[in-house]
DNA sequence: TCTCACGTAACTTACCATGTTGCGTGATGG
DNA sequence: CCATCACGCAACATGGTAAGTTACGTGAGA
């Protein structure tokens, strides 16, 4: 009856990708994805399923193959994503039971149960007012700022 | 270089023991708390520790020992036990990287932070809101609600 | 047909709140 | 003074999951 979660950071790692993917023309590799995380190319594949599964992304198998992006960037929010993975847990503090027998759990519960979903709610709304072109945008900025030209961008990392 | 988490609930149990406290006279024992969150007394002697070393409780050694408030209910909040605690992490989901080497997942850490931290503020606001002295009454409201007296409360569980 | 790249299952690893055991200390009571 | 109680604390065991790894299968291109 104990909850594991551990510090999940697939979304961080998804995101990572596409907008790697959106720097590129051709498909891409799970093996060139797996280095630009540092991670393995098995750890790309299995993340990216439920992405694949919901047509944000295409795979191709065999030579030239890759992964190659196959929706509007601007029409796809942080929030999507989340939800493409699962939505997996998003708070990492929770209630002992969720069934209280006592009648002073079943209050602390209550309380805490409406924290937490507030918390939730916002952090789902804020997630849902980022879209991937914003995101794609803001890299060239970053880009730019550090005196770099915009295009033919080196994607070490 | 991976942040592991369980799913905490040790904000929950503690606030089930300060509110069972609430409603006895004299000290309470690890024991008899232990039992009433179907726990083990170690546990209990664990996560208070925290507590009694900012003097929200205090605990006595020997023969009718045990753990006393020694706080006003109605100027600690939620927030406060939470900080006593150690101030664990909130959120189950984080950044695969906390200092990126690329500029990608810069741009990726800067969004998600951005959204993280307002959905961590605002919940620590909230529980800034609840005092536990608020929490003791609704208990008494929830027994109120059942057709029971208030005093002398049946407190299994 | 050989190589490439994805698909997937199975296993291993790392991590940490919680559970448990054992021993020490101080206080009460006989 | 000694037995008992209850906390203090260290040390070890447990369990669950994301991530890492290995191995084998499938389909596409050269």
């Amino acid at each position: 009856m104990v909850s594991y979660v551990r510090r999940d950071s697939r979304l961080s790692g998804v995101l990572h990708v596409l907008l790697h993917m959106a720097q590129k023309d051709g498909p891409v590799t799970s093996d060139v994805l797996a280095k630009a995380l540092d991670t393995n190319p098995v750890v790309i594949r299995r993340v990216m399923a439920g992405l694949r599964d919901q047509g944000y992304v295409h795979s191709e198998k065999g030579h030239g193959g890759g992964w190659t992006l196959a929706c509007d960037l601007s029409k796809v929010t942080l929030r999507d994503i989340y939800a493409a993975l699962g939505s997996p847990s998003l708070l990492a503090i929770g209630n002992r039971t969720d069934t209280p027998g006592c009648l002073v759990e079943a209050s602390v519960n209550a309380a805490l149960d409406k924290s937490f979903r507030s918390a939730e709610e916002l952090l789902l709304a804020r997630l849902g007012e980022v879209t991937l072109a914003a995101l794609h945008a803001d890299v060239h900025t970053r880009h730019a700022a550090r005196g770099h030209s915009p295009r033919k961008a080196k994607t070490n990392g």
